[in-house]
DNA sequence: AGCAAACAGGACTTCACAAGTCCGATTAGG
DNA sequence: CCTAATCGGACTTGTGAAGTCCTGTTTGCT
Protein backbone atom coordinates (compact mmCIF):
# COMPACT_ATOMS: atom_id res chain seq x y z
CA UNK A 1 0.00 0.00 0.00
CA UNK A 2 3.47 2.48 -0.15
CA UNK A 3 2.50 3.12 3.56
CA UNK A 4 5.19 3.95 6.20
CA UNK A 5 5.39 2.26 9.18
CA UNK A 6 3.33 3.18 12.26
CA UNK A 7 6.38 3.68 14.16
CA UNK A 8 7.51 6.47 11.65
CA UNK A 9 3.96 7.98 13.12
CA UNK A 10 4.47 7.64 16.14
CA UNK A 11 8.02 9.05 15.69
CA UNK A 12 6.79 13.08 14.30
CA UNK A 13 4.12 12.46 17.32
CA UNK A 14 6.88 12.07 20.03
CA UNK A 15 9.26 14.58 18.20
CA UNK A 16 6.20 17.20 18.38
CA UNK A 17 5.33 16.39 21.72
CA UNK A 18 9.29 17.05 22.94
CA UNK A 19 9.44 20.61 20.92
CA UNK A 20 6.73 21.58 23.12
CA UNK A 21 7.38 23.98 25.88
CA UNK A 22 7.17 22.45 29.06
CA UNK A 23 6.49 24.18 32.87
CA UNK A 24 9.84 23.84 34.54
CA UNK A 25 12.44 25.35 32.35
CA UNK A 26 14.45 23.27 34.91
CA UNK A 27 14.24 20.53 32.83
CA UNK A 28 15.87 22.10 29.86
CA UNK A 29 14.31 20.11 27.33
CA UNK A 30 14.82 16.47 28.75
CA UNK A 31 11.72 14.52 28.76
CA UNK A 32 11.12 10.89 29.55
CA UNK A 33 9.69 8.19 27.76
CA UNK A 34 6.81 8.04 30.60
CA UNK A 35 6.38 11.47 30.09
CA UNK A 36 6.28 11.55 26.47
CA UNK A 37 3.82 8.41 26.78
CA UNK A 38 1.50 10.25 28.55
CA UNK A 39 1.20 13.26 26.40
CA UNK A 40 1.08 11.38 23.17
CA UNK A 41 -1.37 8.87 24.33
CA UNK A 42 1.49 6.20 22.71
CA UNK A 43 1.75 2.70 24.57
CA UNK A 44 5.31 3.50 26.89
CA UNK A 45 7.25 0.52 25.40
CA UNK A 46 6.91 1.53 21.79
CA UNK A 47 7.46 5.32 22.98
CA UNK A 48 10.68 3.73 24.18
CA UNK A 49 11.74 1.70 20.75
CA UNK A 50 10.88 4.79 19.08
CA UNK A 51 13.28 6.96 21.13
CA UNK A 52 15.90 4.51 20.89
CA UNK A 53 16.07 4.73 17.20
CA UNK A 54 15.80 8.31 17.29
CA UNK A 55 18.72 8.54 19.46
CA UNK A 56 20.92 5.77 17.17
CA UNK A 57 20.05 8.47 14.41
CA UNK A 58 21.33 11.38 16.38
CA UNK A 59 17.94 12.89 16.26
CA UNK A 60 17.75 13.05 20.15
CA UNK A 61 20.08 12.61 22.99
CA UNK A 62 20.11 10.54 25.55
CA UNK A 63 21.06 11.33 28.89
CA UNK A 64 20.76 7.98 31.49
CA UNK A 65 20.61 7.66 34.99
CA UNK A 66 18.33 8.75 37.36
CA UNK A 67 16.44 12.30 36.05
CA UNK A 68 17.44 11.21 32.69
CA UNK A 69 15.48 11.39 29.55
CA UNK A 70 16.07 12.30 25.97
CA UNK A 71 16.97 16.12 24.62
CA UNK A 72 16.24 17.21 20.85
CA UNK A 73 19.45 17.69 19.16
CA UNK A 74 18.30 20.02 16.00
CA UNK A 75 15.06 22.40 16.41
CA UNK A 76 11.93 20.59 14.20
CA UNK A 77 12.55 23.56 11.21
CA UNK A 78 16.00 21.73 10.35
CA UNK A 79 14.07 18.16 10.75
CA UNK A 80 12.91 17.05 7.39
CA UNK A 81 10.39 13.64 7.10
CA UNK A 82 12.76 11.92 5.15
CA UNK A 83 15.20 12.38 8.47
CA UNK A 84 12.92 10.76 10.43
CA UNK A 85 11.98 7.64 8.21
CA UNK A 86 15.68 7.03 7.57
CA UNK A 87 16.17 6.73 11.62
CA UNK A 88 13.09 4.94 12.19
CA UNK A 89 12.88 2.56 9.09
CA UNK A 90 16.01 2.77 7.32
CA UNK A 91 16.86 3.86 4.25
CA UNK A 92 14.01 4.93 1.98
CA UNK A 93 14.02 2.11 -0.84
CA UNK A 94 10.74 1.41 -2.56
CA UNK A 95 11.55 -1.17 -4.50
CA UNK A 96 14.15 -4.05 -3.86
CA UNK A 97 16.57 -2.72 -6.82
CA UNK A 98 17.62 0.86 -4.94
CA UNK A 99 20.85 1.38 -3.67
CA UNK A 100 20.84 0.69 -0.30
CA UNK A 101 18.32 -2.13 -0.09
CA UNK A 102 19.74 -5.00 1.75
CA UNK A 103 18.79 -7.91 -0.70
CA UNK A 104 19.99 -6.87 -4.09
CA UNK A 105 16.80 -8.46 -6.31
CA UNK A 106 16.62 -11.92 -6.16
CA UNK A 107 14.89 -12.43 -9.71
CA UNK A 108 17.06 -10.97 -12.92
CA UNK A 109 14.41 -11.92 -14.92
CA UNK A 110 11.97 -9.84 -13.67
CA UNK A 111 14.88 -7.10 -13.11
CA UNK A 112 14.15 -5.70 -16.61
CA UNK A 113 13.25 -2.36 -14.24
CA UNK A 114 16.24 -2.26 -12.64
CA UNK A 115 17.66 1.12 -12.68
CA UNK A 116 14.33 2.67 -13.32
CA UNK A 117 12.88 2.77 -9.90
CA UNK A 118 15.94 4.96 -8.54
CA UNK A 119 14.24 7.68 -10.49
CA UNK A 120 11.18 7.32 -8.49
CA UNK A 121 12.91 6.74 -4.99
CA UNK A 122 15.20 10.10 -5.62
CA UNK A 123 11.90 11.93 -6.69
CA UNK A 124 10.20 10.84 -3.17
CA UNK A 125 13.09 11.07 -0.82
CA UNK A 126 13.29 14.77 -2.14
CA UNK A 127 9.68 15.22 -1.54
CA UNK A 128 9.96 13.53 1.51
CA UNK A 129 12.82 15.91 2.65
CA UNK A 130 11.58 19.16 1.81
CA UNK A 131 9.16 18.91 4.44
CA UNK A 132 10.07 19.22 8.23
CA UNK A 133 8.58 18.87 11.10
CA UNK A 134 8.16 22.20 11.67
CA UNK A 135 6.02 22.62 8.42
CA UNK A 136 3.63 19.25 9.46
CA UNK A 137 2.88 21.25 13.06
CA UNK A 138 1.98 24.29 11.19
CA UNK A 139 -0.26 22.19 9.22
CA UNK A 140 -2.04 20.24 12.27
CA UNK A 141 -3.55 22.89 13.51
CA UNK A 142 -5.27 26.01 11.45
CA UNK A 143 -4.23 29.33 12.54
CA UNK A 144 -7.58 30.05 14.09
CA UNK A 145 -6.88 27.16 16.97
CA UNK A 146 -3.69 27.85 17.55
CA UNK A 147 -3.05 30.64 20.32
CA UNK A 148 0.18 31.93 20.68
CA UNK A 149 2.75 29.85 23.00
CA UNK A 150 -0.19 27.67 23.62
CA UNK A 151 1.21 23.78 23.36
CA UNK A 152 -0.75 22.82 20.69
CA UNK A 153 0.01 19.02 20.79
CA UNK A 154 -1.15 18.53 23.83
CA UNK A 155 -5.32 19.47 23.06
CA UNK A 156 -7.24 16.82 21.40
CA UNK A 157 -7.58 17.71 18.61
CA UNK A 158 -9.17 15.15 16.94
CA UNK A 159 -12.33 16.26 18.66
CA UNK A 160 -11.75 19.93 17.67
CA UNK A 161 -11.48 19.37 14.23
CA UNK A 162 -14.04 16.80 13.68
CA UNK B 1 10.29 0.71 4.97
CA UNK B 2 8.39 2.60 3.02
CA UNK B 3 8.41 0.12 0.37
CA UNK B 4 5.79 -0.17 -2.47
CA UNK B 5 4.75 -3.69 -3.05
CA UNK B 6 6.46 -6.13 -5.17
CA UNK B 7 3.17 -6.37 -7.36
CA UNK B 8 3.62 -2.53 -8.45
CA UNK B 9 7.15 -3.73 -9.47
CA UNK B 10 6.24 -6.74 -11.90
CA UNK B 11 2.81 -4.02 -13.05
CA UNK B 12 5.78 -1.39 -13.94
CA UNK B 13 7.85 -3.96 -15.95
CA UNK B 14 4.44 -6.00 -17.05
CA UNK B 15 3.54 -2.48 -18.52
CA UNK B 16 6.43 -1.93 -20.41
CA UNK B 17 6.61 -5.59 -21.96
CA UNK B 18 3.37 -4.49 -23.22
CA UNK B 19 4.54 -1.54 -25.02
CA UNK B 20 6.92 -3.59 -27.19
CA UNK B 21 6.93 -4.25 -30.38
CA UNK B 22 5.72 -7.54 -31.27
CA UNK B 23 6.48 -9.38 -34.34
CA UNK B 24 3.27 -9.91 -35.99
CA UNK B 25 1.11 -7.25 -36.49
CA UNK B 26 -1.88 -9.28 -36.53
CA UNK B 27 -2.27 -9.27 -32.81
CA UNK B 28 -2.84 -5.98 -32.57
CA UNK B 29 -1.16 -4.77 -29.37
CA UNK B 30 -3.25 -7.91 -27.67
CA UNK B 31 -0.63 -10.04 -25.19
CA UNK B 32 -1.49 -12.71 -23.52
CA UNK B 33 -0.26 -13.65 -19.74
CA UNK B 34 1.84 -16.84 -20.67
CA UNK B 35 3.37 -14.65 -23.49
CA UNK B 36 4.17 -11.66 -21.02
CA UNK B 37 5.40 -14.33 -18.12
CA UNK B 38 7.40 -15.24 -20.43
CA UNK B 39 8.99 -12.17 -21.77
CA UNK B 40 9.52 -10.83 -18.29
CA UNK B 41 10.35 -14.00 -16.25
CA UNK B 42 7.61 -12.90 -13.51
CA UNK B 43 5.33 -16.45 -12.73
CA UNK B 44 2.53 -16.55 -15.17
CA UNK B 45 0.18 -16.89 -12.30
CA UNK B 46 1.50 -13.18 -10.61
CA UNK B 47 1.35 -11.88 -14.08
CA UNK B 48 -2.20 -12.98 -14.09
CA UNK B 49 -3.00 -10.97 -10.87
CA UNK B 50 -1.51 -8.11 -11.85
CA UNK B 51 -3.07 -7.70 -15.23
CA UNK B 52 -6.29 -8.29 -13.73
CA UNK B 53 -5.84 -5.04 -10.97
CA UNK B 54 -4.64 -2.93 -14.24
CA UNK B 55 -7.59 -4.16 -15.97
CA UNK B 56 -9.93 -3.18 -13.13
CA UNK B 57 -8.53 -0.06 -12.91
CA UNK B 58 -8.81 0.43 -17.00
CA UNK B 59 -5.19 0.98 -17.61
CA UNK B 60 -5.24 -1.90 -19.71
CA UNK B 61 -8.47 -4.07 -21.27
CA UNK B 62 -8.95 -7.37 -21.09
CA UNK B 63 -10.37 -9.72 -24.52
CA UNK B 64 -11.59 -12.87 -23.24
CA UNK B 65 -12.28 -15.69 -24.98
CA UNK B 66 -10.09 -17.75 -27.26
CA UNK B 67 -7.25 -15.65 -28.17
CA UNK B 68 -7.74 -13.29 -25.74
CA UNK B 69 -5.49 -10.80 -24.03
CA UNK B 70 -4.93 -8.13 -22.75
CA UNK B 71 -3.99 -4.62 -24.26
CA UNK B 72 -2.89 -0.99 -23.15
CA UNK B 73 -5.96 1.62 -23.38
CA UNK B 74 -2.72 4.76 -23.41
CA UNK B 75 0.58 4.83 -24.18
CA UNK B 76 3.04 4.80 -21.61
CA UNK B 77 3.41 8.70 -21.72
CA UNK B 78 0.42 9.06 -20.24
CA UNK B 79 0.17 6.54 -17.41
CA UNK B 80 1.80 7.66 -14.54
CA UNK B 81 3.59 5.76 -11.42
CA UNK B 82 1.03 6.79 -8.97
CA UNK B 83 -1.87 5.88 -11.66
CA UNK B 84 -0.04 2.22 -11.60
CA UNK B 85 0.50 2.10 -7.87
CA UNK B 86 -2.85 3.52 -7.02
CA UNK B 87 -4.22 0.96 -9.98
CA UNK B 88 -2.42 -2.36 -7.79
CA UNK B 89 -1.87 -1.55 -4.43
CA UNK B 90 -4.96 0.99 -3.54
CA UNK B 91 -5.13 4.56 -2.87
CA UNK B 92 -1.67 6.19 -1.46
CA UNK B 93 -2.05 6.14 1.98
CA UNK B 94 1.08 6.66 3.51
CA UNK B 95 -0.34 6.77 7.24
CA UNK B 96 -3.39 5.43 8.69
CA UNK B 97 -5.19 8.77 9.17
CA UNK B 98 -5.14 9.72 5.39
CA UNK B 99 -8.21 10.51 3.47
CA UNK B 100 -9.08 7.32 1.51
CA UNK B 101 -7.88 4.97 3.74
CA UNK B 102 -10.02 1.99 5.07
CA UNK B 103 -9.88 2.58 9.25
CA UNK B 104 -9.78 5.98 10.43
CA UNK B 105 -7.09 5.98 13.02
CA UNK B 106 -8.27 4.04 16.14
CA UNK B 107 -5.68 5.85 18.38
CA UNK B 108 -7.36 9.20 19.21
CA UNK B 109 -5.10 9.95 21.66
CA UNK B 110 -1.89 9.52 19.56
CA UNK B 111 -3.59 11.37 16.56
CA UNK B 112 -1.87 14.99 17.59
CA UNK B 113 -0.98 14.38 14.14
CA UNK B 114 -4.10 14.27 12.37
CA UNK B 115 -4.03 16.37 9.09
CA UNK B 116 -0.26 16.38 9.27
CA UNK B 117 0.14 13.36 6.88
CA UNK B 118 -1.86 14.38 4.12
CA UNK B 119 0.65 17.34 3.34
CA UNK B 120 3.39 14.79 3.31
CA UNK B 121 1.25 12.31 1.08
CA UNK B 122 0.05 15.24 -1.50
CA UNK B 123 3.51 15.38 -2.13
CA UNK B 124 4.57 12.09 -2.40
CA UNK B 125 1.67 11.64 -4.96
CA UNK B 126 2.82 14.56 -6.51
CA UNK B 127 6.25 13.19 -7.10
CA UNK B 128 5.05 9.86 -8.08
CA UNK B 129 2.20 11.14 -10.63
CA UNK B 130 4.79 13.26 -12.20
CA UNK B 131 6.82 10.54 -13.68
CA UNK B 132 5.14 8.18 -16.50
CA UNK B 133 6.29 4.81 -17.60
CA UNK B 134 7.96 6.21 -20.82
CA UNK B 135 10.27 8.39 -18.47
CA UNK B 136 11.14 4.80 -16.27
CA UNK B 137 11.59 3.77 -19.63
CA UNK B 138 14.15 6.17 -20.75
CA UNK B 139 16.06 6.05 -17.68
CA UNK B 140 16.15 2.22 -17.55
CA UNK B 141 18.33 1.73 -20.87
CA UNK B 142 21.53 4.26 -21.01
CA UNK B 143 21.24 5.46 -24.94
CA UNK B 144 24.25 3.49 -25.82
CA UNK B 145 22.87 0.10 -25.12
CA UNK B 146 19.38 1.11 -26.43
CA UNK B 147 19.67 -0.09 -30.55
CA UNK B 148 16.57 1.45 -31.66
CA UNK B 149 13.61 -1.54 -31.86
CA UNK B 150 15.34 -3.72 -29.55
CA UNK B 151 13.37 -5.02 -26.91
CA UNK B 152 14.83 -3.53 -24.01
CA UNK B 153 13.03 -5.55 -21.61
CA UNK B 154 14.42 -9.09 -22.73
CA UNK B 155 17.84 -8.02 -22.12
CA UNK B 156 19.55 -8.99 -18.93
CA UNK B 157 20.13 -5.67 -18.08
CA UNK B 158 21.39 -6.68 -14.56
CA UNK B 159 24.39 -8.19 -15.89
CA UNK B 160 25.02 -5.43 -18.33
CA UNK B 161 24.86 -2.50 -16.25
CA UNK B 162 26.85 -3.85 -13.04
C1' DA C 1 27.40 3.05 50.37
C1' DG C 2 22.90 1.62 49.05
C1' DC C 3 18.63 2.38 46.61
C1' DA C 4 15.71 4.02 43.09
C1' DA C 5 14.98 5.87 38.54
C1' DA C 6 15.79 5.78 33.78
C1' DC C 7 18.09 4.34 29.43
C1' DA C 8 20.27 0.44 26.33
C1' DG C 9 20.03 -3.64 24.01
C1' DG C 10 18.21 -7.72 22.84
C1' DA C 11 14.88 -11.63 22.21
C1' DC C 12 10.29 -13.12 21.92
C1' DT C 13 5.25 -13.57 20.70
C1' DT C 14 1.48 -12.18 18.08
C1' DC C 15 -0.76 -11.00 14.00
C1' DA C 16 -1.93 -8.86 9.73
C1' DC C 17 -0.83 -8.25 4.98
C1' DA C 18 1.43 -9.59 0.86
C1' DA C 19 2.81 -13.33 -2.23
C1' DG C 20 1.77 -16.99 -4.73
C1' DT C 21 -1.52 -20.78 -6.28
C1' DC C 22 -5.58 -22.83 -7.66
C1' DC C 23 -10.18 -23.78 -9.68
C1' DG C 24 -14.58 -22.09 -11.69
C1' DA C 25 -17.08 -18.77 -15.04
C1' DT C 26 -17.11 -16.75 -19.53
C1' DT C 27 -16.33 -16.15 -24.30
C1' DA C 28 -14.59 -16.72 -29.02
C1' DG C 29 -13.57 -19.96 -32.55
C1' DG C 30 -14.14 -24.64 -35.15
C1' DC D 1 -23.04 -27.35 -30.66
C1' DC D 2 -18.67 -28.44 -28.80
C1' DT D 3 -14.01 -27.40 -27.63
C1' DA D 4 -10.35 -24.63 -26.21
C1' DA D 5 -8.30 -20.80 -24.33
C1' DT D 6 -8.77 -17.02 -21.42
C1' DC D 7 -10.45 -13.95 -17.59
C1' DG D 8 -12.36 -13.67 -12.89
C1' DG D 9 -12.51 -14.49 -8.05
C1' DA D 10 -11.39 -17.23 -3.85
C1' DC D 11 -8.00 -19.64 -1.19
C1' DT D 12 -3.63 -21.08 1.29
C1' DT D 13 0.93 -20.06 2.70
C1' DG D 14 4.77 -17.40 4.39
C1' DT D 15 7.24 -13.32 5.66
C1' DG D 16 7.74 -9.12 8.04
C1' DA D 17 6.04 -5.56 11.04
C1' DA D 18 4.05 -4.36 15.63
C1' DG D 19 4.12 -4.63 20.13
C1' DT D 20 5.80 -6.51 24.66
C1' DC D 21 8.98 -7.91 28.02
C1' DC D 22 13.29 -8.84 30.28
C1' DT D 23 18.04 -8.04 31.86
C1' DG D 24 22.01 -5.09 32.29
C1' DT D 25 24.15 -0.47 32.86
C1' DT D 26 24.37 4.18 34.37
C1' DT D 27 23.36 8.10 37.27
C1' DG D 28 21.28 10.93 40.96
C1' DC D 29 19.47 10.97 45.51
C1' DT D 30 19.14 9.51 50.43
Amino acid sequence: MLRLSKLTDYAVVVLLAMAERVPEPASAGVRTSPCLAGATGVPEPTVAKVLKALSAAGLVASLRGARGGYRLMRPLEEISVADVVTAVDGPIALAACIEGAASPCEVHHSCAAKGQWQLVNDAVCAALGAISLADMREAAVPPLLRPSGRPVTSLPFSQIAE
